[in-house]
DNA sequence: GGAATTTGTGTAATCCTTTACAGCTCTTCA
DNA sequence: TGAAGAGCTGTAAAGGATTACACAAATTCC
C-alpha cells in the first residue's frame, strides 16, 4: 500500500503523489483528479515513519505534567489536545508524579520519540532536565515558572488578581480577619501562591498574621488538618482562603465535623475552580485558573517557534473570583 | 548523529551497531563495550522513524476514552499508561466525547500515525469504526461492549456483582424500599448498569417499583433532578443506588436541599467510585469499579496479540462495595 | 521563427535503521 | 591435516516518503 502502488494506477510518478498529497501547486487538475481518485481507491494512508525520517519533523508535541489524577488537568490536557488535533499535531503525554526528578525521563522519552516541540506543565522544574530538550534542539515551553523566566518562553498566570479579588469580596462582606491555607512551602508553586496572597493582603493595608496561616499537603487531607489548626486559634479568622480547592474542600469538612456551619460561621474560597469545587456542599466560591487559555498560549507559542514565527512576549494571564455559596457576611455584620 | 558516525567512532560497522544497540547476542563482549562509549560519548538516540520504518512497528499504543473530564477515566490512562511505558511503549490518547461517531475520527488518527494496537474504553461503540482499524492489521481490545462480545477481545465487569454487594449491604441495615437512578436508556453502558441493578434485586427476591426508578444524565445535574423526583414520591424509598458516583453526588445535593438528612433519613450509594466520592460530606458509599484492573488487561491483551501469543478467554472483573458513611439503618430501624 | 519563459512531470538521491546473507578466523574433531 | 562448525563482523538491500534537479512541451515575446 505504498505511494508507488498509488502512483502505478494514476499513471504518474511518486513524486506527482507526494505533491498532490501536500497541496503543492504546479500539478494540473486532471492530474491532481486522477491522483485523488487512486490514493481513494486504495484506501491508502501516507507511511509517516518514511514521512518524518525525510522531513525532520514528526508532527508529535509532548505534553507534561505533574499528575493525571488531580483534577486540575483534564481541562488543561483537554485544551492543548484540541489545540493540536486542529493543525494536525499529535500529543503524547506523560506525568512526573510531582518528582521533578522524573521530568528527566520524560523528557528523554520524548527526546527518543522526537517529538517536535513540549509542554511542561509542572509545578516543580529542574532547568537540567530542560537542558537536554534544547541540545536536543527541541522547543520547550514552561508555565508559570517564574524562577526561569527570560530563559525559556513561559505562560505566566498573576496570581494576586485573583487573590486581591477574593479579598476584596471577603472586605465587602465585611471580614476583616482572614486566614490562609498554604502548600508546602519547598514547592514553587505553592511559595509563589502564599507570596501573591500576603502580597494582596499587604496592598489593602492588612497585614498578616501568622498563627491565621496554617500549611497542608495541597489535598484534601492536608487541607482537613490545617483547618483543624486553624479553628483551634483564639481569636478565629471569620475567613479562610486556600490555595487550592483540594485543601478548601478538606477545610470545609473539617468546618463540617466540628460544627462550624459554612458559610454562616465562617466564609471559604477556594483557588484553582476544579470540578469538585461546585460539587461539594456548599458549593465553593473559588478563584478560577485560566488553564484552559495557559494550554492555548503554550501551545500556540510552541506552535509559532515550530514554524519559525516570531513570539510575543509574555503578558500574564489572569484569574478571577467565581462566586458561589461558601461566602457571606461574617457572623453578626451587615454589609457596609 | 546517526549509526553510521557511532559505528565510525568505535571502528565497527553499523550492523554492529545495531546489534549492540537491540542487545542481540553474537557480539563479542569488548566490541560491545566498545559501540557503547561510543554511543555514550556521541549522546546518540536512534531515530525512532528509520527504525519504525524498517520494522514497521510504531511501539505506541492508542488508547481512546469518552472524556477526559469526567473523574472516572484519569485512573485508567493512569494505569494503562505506566503498564505501556514499562514495556517501552508510547501512548497516544484521544476521547470521543461520547460521540460515537467521532471514534471514527479517533481511529483515523491512530490509523494514520500507525499505532500498533488500539483500546478503545468508551460507553459507546459502532462496530464500523472499529472494521477500519481491523483492515489496517491493527488490533483492537474494547470494555465491556457486550454487544460484540466474542467479536474482540473484549474486558467484562460483571455490575451485578456490585450492586449485590449493595444490596446486601442495604438489606442487612435493615432496607427494604430501595430505589434507583439510572442513565440515559440509549447508552450501551447505562442500560447494563440498570439491567444489572434489577437483576440484583430480583436475585433476591425483591420487585421492581417502577415508579422508584428515575433517570439522570449521568453527571451531578441529572442526579440532582432525579432525586428530586425519587423524593416527591410517596410512599418513597429509604435508600437510593445511583449508577454513577457524580449522579449519587447530585442526589446527596438535592437531598441535602430538601433537608433530607443523609444517611440518617435516607441512605446512598453510588457506583465507580471516583475521587470526589470521598470528599463530599457525607463520604459516598460506593461500588467501585475496577478500572486500573481494567486497563492492565486492555494493555495486556493488546501486548500478547502484538508479541502473537495467545490470549485468555475473557474472565469477567468485578466491583466491589466500598462502605464510607452515606449509609445507615432506616429511620426507626434496628439491625437484623 | 527562434529564444526565453513557464508549466508540468519524471529521475534518482536521500533520510536512518535493520537484517539477510556472505565471509572471515578460529576451534574442534575424525 | 582437512573438513566442519562456531563465533564475529561486514556488505548491501530494503523500507516509503520527499525533493533537488533535469527535462520536455507549451506558451510568450521580440
Amino acid at each position: 500500500m505504498d505511494i508507488l502502488q498509488v502512483a502505478k494506477r494514476a499513471n504518474v510518478s511518486t513524486a506527482t503523489v507526494s505533491r498532490v498529497l501536500n497541496g503543492f501547486p504546479g500539478v494540473r487538475e486532471k492530474t491532481v483528479a486522477r491522483v485523488r481518485r487512486a490514493i481513494a481507491e486504495m484506501n491508502y494512508v501516507p507511511n509517516p515513519n518514511a514521512r518524518s525520517l525525510r522531513v525532520g519533523r514528526t508532527r508529535m508535541f509532548g505534553l507534561i505534567v505533574s499528575d493525571v489524577n488531580n483534577p486540575f488537568f483534564p481541562e488543561l490536557i483537554d485544551a492543548f489536545e484540541a489545540l493540536a488535533a486542529a493543525e494536525g499535531i499529535e500529543v503524547i503525554f506523560t506525568h512526573t508524579n510531582y518528582d521533578p526528578r522524573r521530568l528527566h525521563n520524560c523528557i528523554r522519552r520524548m527526546i527518543e520519540r522526537s517529538v517536535d516541540a513540549i509542554a511542561v506543565m509542572t509545578s516543580e522544574v529542574e532547568e537540567d532536565s530542560l537542558k537536554e530538550a534544547i541540545n536536543a534542539g527541541i522547543p520547550v515551553v514552561l508555565m508559570n515558572q517564574r524562577a526561569m523566566a527570560g530563559k525559556y518562553p513561559n505562560v505566566l498566570v498573576e496570581y494576586t488578581t485573583g487573590f486581591r479579588e477574593a479579598l476584596e469580596h471577603l472586605l465587602a462582606l465585611g471580614h476583616r480577619d482572614i486566614g490562609f491555607i498554604a502548600g508546602p512551602q519547598s514547592l514553587n508553586s505553592a511559595r509563589g501562591r502564599k507570596d501573591a496572597f500576603t502580597a494582596a493582603l499587604r496592598d489593602h493595608g492588612l497585614h498578616v498574621r501568622s498563627e491565621w496561616i496554617a500549611i497542608g499537603d495541597m489535598r484534601v487531607e492536608g487541607g482537613r488538618k490545617a483547618m483543624d489548626a486553624l479553628l483551634a486559634r483564639n481569636p478565629r479568622p471569620t475567613a479562610i482562603v486556600a490555595s487550592n480547592d483540594l485543601m478548601a474542600v478538606g477545610a470545609l469538612q473539617a468546618a463540617h465535623a466540628s460544627r462550624v456551619r459554612v458559610p454562616r460561621d465562617l466564609s471559604i474560597i477556594g483557588f484553582d475552580d476544579v470540578p469538585i469545587a461546585s460539587m461539594v456542599h456548599p458549593p465553593l466560591s473559588t478563584i478560577r485558573h485560566p488553564r484552559r487559555e495557559v494550554a492555548a498560549r503554550a501551545f500556540e507559542c510552541l506552535w509559532k517557534i515550530v514554524q519559525g514565527r516570531e513570539i510575543a512576549v509574555d503578558q500574564p494571564l489572569h484569574p478571577h473570583l467565581v462566586i458561589r455559596n461558601s461566602t457571606a457576611p461574617p457572623a453578626g455584620a451587615k454589609r457596609r
